[in-house]
RNA sequence: GCCUUUUUAGCUCAGUUGGUAGAGCAGCUCAUUCGUAAUGAGCAGGUCGCGGGUUCGAAUCCCGUGAAAGGCUCCA
């Protein structure tokens, strides 16, 4: 008999070779057909696979992410069959799972296939699963790992295979197909009741641009059609938040194709949102002891061969800029430090002077690979919120820290709950790829890890992530459909200072070099508002919106009354205008309900009479009849309000 | 940069097997002067991303190229 301690602490007693799926047999069977996946002692372990000594155990259902984990990784297998049934002699390299779904990169040969091709695919998934097909495991030598997979001719297998530990390696068949694969696994495949392909990608084998591109499917199953469909129903949802296509609709900003790809038109009400953000980021900052500065778009190319970048991304950048005077080059600006520490040396500094926090929204140009622009996420030509601070190496951390209290404060005006935080650090294995000493570098990655803690961040720490020059610790937020953005940024860099020879004189009238901390809280004007339309769905907060609200006549009329209304409400600096198309009420109504107007101010005989406003708020309806004085008490206070 | 897909009016989209373009909305004009999510009528608007080719004839087929989308790689 061996002992099986459960989350909840309590024990029970099983025989030897009992299997979890076994154990949740024992307490309910409606529990055993929950079940989807167990772990033992803290690892993933298949439901039927013998448990051999006293353990701890956990068992998953669909709503851990373990359970999904298992559920989309068996249903990578499922589709791997499938394909080898539909396309005979396809070569296959991985198939995890992922975040929502899987994928398996698969190499077709000469053959192609297309989205079309998908439907038939996940037929034949749907038709597998039904054979109610069981995962077996088995453990297997190096040697027979790799006969077995040459004789089918899977040299990517064999790669892995390679890279393996003998004795550590396992095979796991369900049906016709065998992968090589540590597991775990699904019991069988007919809990797999609901399947879709969503898309096809290339992808490098191995993730290196060197290697041949395999063809990548995405796809997502569920154990009932009903959650597929809530699945599909969300992913519509979202795209309906995308800030390219709220962007255009909202008349926030557009591109044109003869200014060309990835530099942003900002249109008029774009600009009036992007100059609200940066007033208020202004304001903040200049309460923390930010100075301001200004520095021009461009800048020798000797400035870049002293910090450094020029022979990291010169090649891959913009190229110089020739001026008639032979030999004269000069450079887009990619960043604003190396402008900021020139304005450092224009004069000697002392302790005393410590830290100066030189700030600017600085616009800069990077030539990003074209297959990498993505609406306002990812442009090339872009205005970050930048800041250099300069400080003595016993201020870092309170600066770092006083960083990332304006990062949070931004955060929590505008109602960003989910973000996290990564601490980027070198990759120990690889420190080739970055300057500075050993030292500087220990002595930042610690203070990094020190300031994040003294402000309670739950951080993740990313290896192989931080800046050439330095670590970072980065304020990571999710667009509408998952994916990644990093906005706010801070970053240590002990190799500007030295590069630029930058000084300060000490107490002991001896010279010192100071730190210099990047920063950036919205990490650029673009990608951070391209984040807030689609969290906010284009329904920006009162006081950055903007247009607050739009003044309805009723017919042409109340065109006068509404002007003074207008008059009114923008003497009270309230951004108001007025819509007196000769349309009527109704679509005037919808039009600007659709535009996300705050406030709709509907005039007529009544208002005008009574010296009042109707208001409709936007998404809430008609809320009646109030003086202009008190809607004007109404709006501010709300706007306060948002600003606790 | 690489893989896959897309590209038709300001916007959203039709366009059957190749026979030189069509709708709704927006715009303009006129009528209407309206009480909380689309008033009606009329007019105008396109070298079908761009450049070649095949063909009697190309939005449609082929080649090249730009841009966009989903990924991969990259991201100071």
């Amino acid at each position: 008999m061996i002992k099986i301690t459960f989350p909840d602490g309590s024990i029970k007693e099983y025989e030897q070779g009992i299997t979890a799926y076994e154990i949740a047999q024992s307490i309910s069977p409606r529990l055993a057909a929950d079940v989807l996946a167990a772990s033992v002692n803290n690892i993933v372990y298949d439901l039927d696979r013998k448990i051999t000594e006293d353990s701890s155990i956990k068992l998953y259902k669909w709503d851990d992410e373990e359970a999904k984990k298992t559920f989309w990784h068996s249903s990578s297998h499922l589709m791997a069959e499938a394909l080898e049934i539909l396309y005979p002699g396809i070569k296959f390299g991985i198939g995890p799972s992922i975040e929502v779904g899987f994928y398996y990169d698969v190499d077709f040969g000469e053959r192609q296939i297309s989205e079309a091709d998908l439907k038939n695919v996940e037929n034949k998934m749907l038709e597998l699963a039904r054979e109610k097909q069981t995962f077996t495991r088995k453990d297997i030598s190096k040697v027979e790992a790799l006969n077995f997979f040459d004789k089918k001719g899977d040299e990517y297998k064999c790669e892995l295979i390679n890279d393996l530990e003998d004795g550590s390696i396992t095979l796991y068949t369900n049906g016709l197909f065998t992968d090589l694969c540590r597991g775990p696994h699904l019991r069988d495949t007919s809990v797999i009741k609901a399947v879709k392909l969503t898309s096809i990608a290339g992808a490098y084998w191995r993730g290196n641009e060197n290697n041949k591109m395999l063809t990548r499917i995405y796809g997502v199953t569920y154990p009932k059609k009903s959650m597929l469909d809530e699945y599909l129903v969300f992913l519509e949802e979202a795209k309906k938040r995308d800030h390219r296509k709220l962007g255009k609709e909202l008349e926030l900003f557009t591109f044109s194709q003869r200014v060309g790809p990835g530099l942003p038109l900002w249109l008029p009400r774009g600009a009036v949102l992007r100059e609200r953000l940066e007033m208020f980021l202004k304001k903040v900052q200049k309460s923390y002891g930010y100075l301001p500065v200004i520095t021009p778009h461009i800048g020798q190319k000797e400035l870049y061969v002293t910090s450094g970048h020029y022979a990291k991304y010169g090649k891959d950048s913009f190229q110089p800029i020739h001026t008639p005077q032979e030999g004269e080059e000069f450079l887009l600006k990619p960043m604003n430090c190396p402008h900021h520490c020139e304005i450092y040396r224009n004069k000697p500094h002392s302790y005393k002077d410590l830290p100066l926090r030189y700030a600017e929204f600085g616009t800069v140009y990077r030539y990003e690979q074209s297959g990498e622009l993505h609406g306002l996420t990812r442009v090339r030509g872009f205005t970050q919120d930048d800041a250099h601070i300069f400080c003595r190496p016993d201020q870092l951390k309170e600066e770092f820290c006083k960083v990332i209290d304006i990062v949070l404060y931004i955060f929590k005006t505008l109602d960003f709950k989910e973000y996290t935080a990564q601490i980027s650090l070198r990759d120990p294995e690889d420190k080739e790829k970055y300057i500075g000493t050993d030292e500087n570098w220990q002595k930042a990655e610690q203070a990094i890890i020190e300031a994040s803690q003294e402000k309670g961040l739950k951080t993740t720490i990313e290896l192989g992530e931080a800046a050439f020059y330095g670590p970072k610790l980065d304020f990571m937020v999710k667009d509408a459909i998952g994916r990644k953005w990093q906005l706010g940024t801070i970053q240590v860099d002990y190799n500007l200072p030295e590069r630029f020879d930058l000084e300060y004189v000490g107490a002991d009238d001896k010279k010192y070099r100071p730190v210099m901390i990047h920063r950036a809280p919205f990490g650029s004007m673009e990608r951070f508002i391209a984040v807030l339309i689609e969290h906010t769905g284009g329904k920006f907060p009162l006081w950055l919106t903007p247009d607050q609200a739009v003044i309805l006549p009723l017919s042409e009329k109340y065109n006068d009354f509404a002007k003074k209304v207008g008059e009114l409400l923008n003497n009270y600096d309230i951004r108001a205008s007025i819509d007196d198309r000769n349309e009527t009420i109704g679509k005037k109504i919808r039009e600007n309900e659709m535009k996300r107007i705050p406030f709709l101010l509907i005039v007529g005989e009544k208002e005008e009479a009574s010296n009042s406003v109707s208001v409709r708020r936007q998404g809430v309806g008609d809320e009646g009849m109030v003086s202009i004085e008190k809607f004007v008490e109404n709006i501010n206070k709300e706007i306060n309000e948002q600003f606790k």
